[in-house]
DNA sequence: ATTATCTATAGATCTATAGATAATGC
DNA sequence: ATTATCTATAGATCTATAGATAATGC
C-alpha cells in the first residue's frame, strides 16, 4: 500500500503501484478526463515507465477494471455459510445495504471501483457486468433461500411472490443512494440523519420483500448490526 | 426539431439547434469525451460558429445543463391537480417509475438528460441537484398527502412511519433500474419480461412504502395505467 | 449595415515512442 | 547481462481565434 516512491520494483509490483494510483484518477475523471500525465504523476514514475507496463491507456483502463473486479467481495463468505432464516435475510439485507451505501462510520470500501461501475454503465456495462456477477449476485441465492425460509416460518405477508428481481432491488435501491450521496453538495435533502436514512432504507426494503413490519422489529437490531459491520470491516 | 442544414438561423434558433444536437453527444461520451468538432458536425455547422455562440466548451456544457432542467416536468400538473387518496398515491407511484425506467412501449422521454443527471454525480452534482429539485421534488408533497390519505382510509399497515426519504425512494430504485438498462449488454438478468419488471418495481415499493397486498390489488390496474401513460406521452 | 457563417490556423494539450542511463541479479 | 527507469520529443488531437465572405433586414 505505501506506494514507496523513486525505488525499483519489479515489473508486477510496478504494475500493481500503478492500478492502485490510476483507480482514483479514472474514478473520479473519467475515462477521458483522466490524463497519463496525472496517473505518472500519481504514481511516481515517468510517463514512458507507464507505457512499459501498459501499451496504451486502453488498455491501462481495462486492467484496472480486471483489477477491480478480482478485489474481495464483501461478506459473501459470511453470507454463504449462513443457514436460510428470517434472520439471515433481514441480516443479509441490512449488511448488503451498508456496503453499497455506507453509514457515517462505515469503511468507504469500493469507493473508487463504484464510480467506475456507475461510469461502466453509461459505457458499454462490460465492467458494470462483470462486477456486479462477482460481487452481488451471490446474494441473490443465499436470500432467495432464506426467503422461502421465512414464507415457511409464517414471517411474510401470504400471497407475495418474490423473484430474484426483487433481490436484486436491495442492491439497485442502496446504490442510487450512494451516487447521490457522492458529490460534496447535498443533491437531495431527506430530513434525516444518514445513519438513520441507512435504516429506514433497510426497514423500507424488508417490507417491500413482504416481512411483516412486527417481524422486522423483531429481527432487526441497528446497534447489534453496526456490530457487526465493524467486525466485517476490521477483517478487511 | 427539423434541424434544417445550412439554413441562416437567427442567434437564438442556432442557440437552440446547437443544443439539441450536444445534448446526444455530450451524453453518451461524456463532458471530456465529447469534441466540438463532433458537436459542430452534428449541428451542421463550423464549430466556429459554435465558439460564436458559446465562448467555451464549458460555457456550452452548462448551457446545455440549463437547457435540459427547464424541459417540461413529466405529469407533475396532472399529479398536482389530484386530491390526495390511496389510489392518488398507486397511480402516482406507477407514473414515477414508468418515467423514469420506462416500460418497451413508453416514450423514452428525457433520454439524455437522465444520462447527465448521472454524469453530473459523478462530478460536483449541481446540474443533478436542479433536475432533481425541479422534476423529482414536486412530487413528494404530492405523495405525503397521500400517504396520510390512505393511513385514514385504514390502506397502511399500523406502526409505520413514512417520511420524505421513503418517497424519494421511488425515484431511487427506478433509477438503478434504468442505469443498467442502457448498455447494450444484457447486465442483470432478472429472469422476467421488462413489463413484469416494472409491475413488480411497483409493487414491490408500494409495499415498502406500507400498503398492504390486497390494497395493493385493488388499486392498481397494470391496463389502465398503460392507457393513462400513453395519453400523458401524446400531450408532451 | 448588420448579423450569420465559413476557411484556415495558432497554440495548447495529450498519447505514445525513441534512445539513453542506472540499478539489480547472476 | 538483463531489467527498470528516465529525459526529450514526435505526432496527433482538440480548443479556440483571426480574418474573410455571404446572407438578411432596413
Amino acid at each position: 500500500m505505501p506506494t514507496s516512491r523513486r525505488s525499483r520494483l519489479s515489473a508486477t509490483d510496478r504494475k500493481q503501484a500503478i492500478l492502485s494510483a490510476a483507480a482514483p484518477i479514472f474514478a473520479r475523471l473519467g475515462r477521458d478526463g483522466a490524463t497519463t500525465k496525472e496517473i505518472a504523476r500519481a504514481a511516481g514514475v515517468s510517463e514512458a515507465l507507464l507505457y512499459r507496463h501498459f501499451t496504451s491507456k486502453d488498455v491501462l483502463y481495462a486492467a484496472l477494471e480486471t483489477h477491480c473486479v478480482e478485489a474481495n467481495a464483501v461478506g459473501s463468505r459470511i453470507l454463504a455459510e449462513a443457514t436460510p432464516s428470517t434472520e439471515t435475510l433481514v441480516m443479509g439485507v441490512a449488511i448488503l445495504v451498508h456496503a453499497v451505501f455506507p453509514g457515517i462510520g462505515d469503511a468507504q470500501s469500493h469507493e473508487d471501483t463504484k464510480r467506475l461501475v456507475t461510469a461502466s454503465l453509461l459505457g458499454d456495462g462490460q465492467f458494470a457486468k462483470a462486477f456486479l456477477d462477482q460481487h452481488v449476485k451471490p446474494w441473490v441465492s443465499v436470500f432467495s433461500q432464506s426467503f422461502r425460509a421465512a414464507q415457511d416460518a409464517g414471517d411474510v405477508e401470504s400471497g407475495i411472490h418474490i423473484g430474484h428481481a426483487e433481490i436484486w432491488f436491495v442492491h439497485h435501491l442502496a446504490n442510487t443512494l450512494h451516487l447521490i450521496s457522492l458529490p460534496d453538495i447535498t443533491v437531495v435533502e431527506y430530513g434525516i440523519t444518514r445513519d438513520k436514512l441507512v435504516e429506514n432504507t433497510i426497514r423500507f426494503l424488508l417490507r417491500g420483500l413482504g416481512l411483516q413490519n412486527a417481524v422486522i422489529d423483531r429481527h432487526y437490531d441497528p446497534k447489534k448490526l453496526k456490530m457487526i459491520i465493524i467486525s466485517m470491516d476490521q477483517k478487511i
